[in-house]
DNA sequence: AATGAATGAGTATTCATTCAT
DNA sequence: CATGAATGAATACTCATTCAT
């Protein structure tokens, strides 16, 4: 019975965070007010607070939720023994086909990406934190791999390029959540693909100063 | 007399959006209150409203303003008859001088843009559509350059290199704003450019397009 | 129990309603702050918006409630079968019987009035169209009744003489309202009866109509 | 010169004045604002304080001055040798001349009766006070003289059948303004007078209390 | 745990009035 | 006297949070 009411709980806080997803989303979190998660959720006001202590930790762990994707496919394929070359490439593509939910959520990615710059005391900012040095770590090792086998020419430092890589990534999504007038479709990605692995594979960065003539 | 009186209105709107421009930076919109603006600025409450028609106004206005940069230089700039690949570094020269400037109002701008990508009636949307409109455009001609004359390879399509490469400095920037570990520094700008470079030149783009199989 | 509450908030509401009804006679809708309404009503200023949704609606509730007396009564004694001339003194006895609480409330009446015909589409127009249609509906009935039964002259056109009788009434209640002069009392009124009723009685209506020759 | 200069306020007064009295009939004294009052009279707002010491005071004289129509006619009439009879015609047909001016500034009059019945300390006060004194003593003096005549009968004391014409006359303005169903135009006004002058002149008052079967 | 009525701190905006020019 | 920018007091309304039931 204890189990049951805990299943419950469980079960009701789950629908609570979909629904406070969605209302956030939708109007931001100063636009949001406690009744419009309520209704949403199909529960009285007050009982949010027996699931969330406020506001602020309601959309914290409502953010956190959505964002905290199973990350084990990715180590999974990182241990694999494959060329850097194809792991990068994976990595695009699944990049590429989380696209649609990227967008989805990106105006409260937004959101929480100016209040953690705002404030870094925010619970929200060591979830950013976390998400981008994991995935930094991956495409670090995934260059560094690369720059061992002579995949990858010398020029490239590692944690520099995962940072670059990881920044185009970013910059794309922000393009397409203002509508800002790129089209990312197939084609796009794959100059995406071909524009950053032609940056790593370069016989030769060309001179920087001085053209090429 | 009466040009006095508008000189003196003029500087003082100027040190109204300063004003406003520090307080919505540091605290939000949200939560900066317009008793906050008007202390910052020195004067009464109630005469900002001689300036600007509201809340609102005064936050687009205050944003606009910093925003729009000179961008003559640019033009001139691109105007001139040089090598894409000198063009095409200077502009990430520019954007890197300039890179102080947009760390610190990089939080008015996330949320400007969470703002924008919330309401596209926001008066906010069309600044950003703007900006964004321009510097691809400018980016677009330098790339079309390239390869008019050889330097950059057919495989780039001019509107998506251009977008590829505002969308790695809005994301570097976003990375430096967030402190999510990039360090941005002469050495990072140097290897942003050869990376940026090579995906441009480099002769032939890796085997892409196979790489599912 | 919930039986309870809804009896509880039904009570609540109907002490809002008297203090509001109390305040804004006393100090006129502009003048009121809904700090002192709740404070009459012994609430905190947030609660009354739980039982009216703003200042507008909390006043317009207010007038029509004290304004909306049940009616059955004169409608039952307008039924019976009576002489016009009968009904026509009782009505008069009634108006004067409620005349303490015109006096009362008058304050409120005129504002009520001037809002109303300032603005047409004001809630409260309704309210005292359908009040003065009732009340012209009633007297042309009686009048109706006394000319068909010879009671009244013929010269008197029934819905004219409604029209008159009401406005005398209104009239008396402002001149009593502003405190102008008039004293009602019981002589006064029976002057008002006597008068009306020669009005409507008074066997030939002294050479009108060529007076201007 | 100095002459001059007093015309020239005199007027620039009198232009204040009538540009006050159509914004405060259309808008209301609450929701006029000394701008509007500027706009309308083509001077800057501060100006308006050289003329009235505050807005209280602009409103008073603004209604005072439309109220205060030249009542010498009325005296000179009232003074001739007629029967008083007629005088009371004379008096009517005056009222219906003016009734549209009445209309007019009705929606005024009702705010500044609204405005005196809750503060008898107002400067509103005085003038509705002297108004109404004015007219009751001239209907006073006429049903004195058709008593003292025999034109009308003795039933009618003299203040009270005068409170109960001007009641009567009021009240139809209200309608009118109101706009609850009178229609007054020439018959009704005919209607009026039969029936004010058949309360005075009626052979019989109707005993009340009794039918007069 | 669930409810939702009660609370009251928090704020954008208006506008009569002043006063330096 | 004319002007209109500056002032700041005044106020309706929102909404996160609490707590009695």
């Amino acid at each position: 019975m204890t189990q049951d009411l805990h299943e419950q709980m469980k079960i009701r806080r789950t629908e609570i965070l979909a629904a406070a997803l969605e209302v956030f989303d939708a109007h931001g979190f100063g636009h949001t007010t406690m009744d419009m998660v309520a209704a949403k959720a199909g529960i009285a006001k007050g009982s949010l607070y027996n699931y969330f202590s406020n506001k602020q930790d309601l959309f914290c762990q409502a953010f956190t939720e959505t964002l905290s994707g199973d990350e084990a496919d990715a180590d999974a394929m990182i241990a694999q023994d494959r060329p850097a070359f194809e792991k990068l490439e994976w990595m695009m593509d699944r990049w590429f086909s989380r696209f649609g939910h990227f967008q989805k959520i990106g105006r409260l990615i937004l959101e929480v990406m100016a209040t953690a710059a705002r404030d870094e005391q925010s619970p929200l900012s060591p979830v950013l934190q976390t998400m981008y040095a994991g995935w930094r770590q991956r495409l670090t090792m995934i260059v560094e791999q690369g720059k061992a086998t002579g995949e990858f020419q010398d020029h490239a430092e590692p944690t520099v390029a995962a940072s670059l890589i990881m920044g185009v990534l970013d910059g794309v999504v922000i393009q397409a959540i203002l509508k800002v007038g790129v089209q990312v479709d197939a084609e796009f990605l794959d100059a995406l693909k071909r524009g950053v692995l032609a940056g790593l594979t370069a016989a030769t960065a060309p001179g920087t100063g001085g053209s090429q003539s």
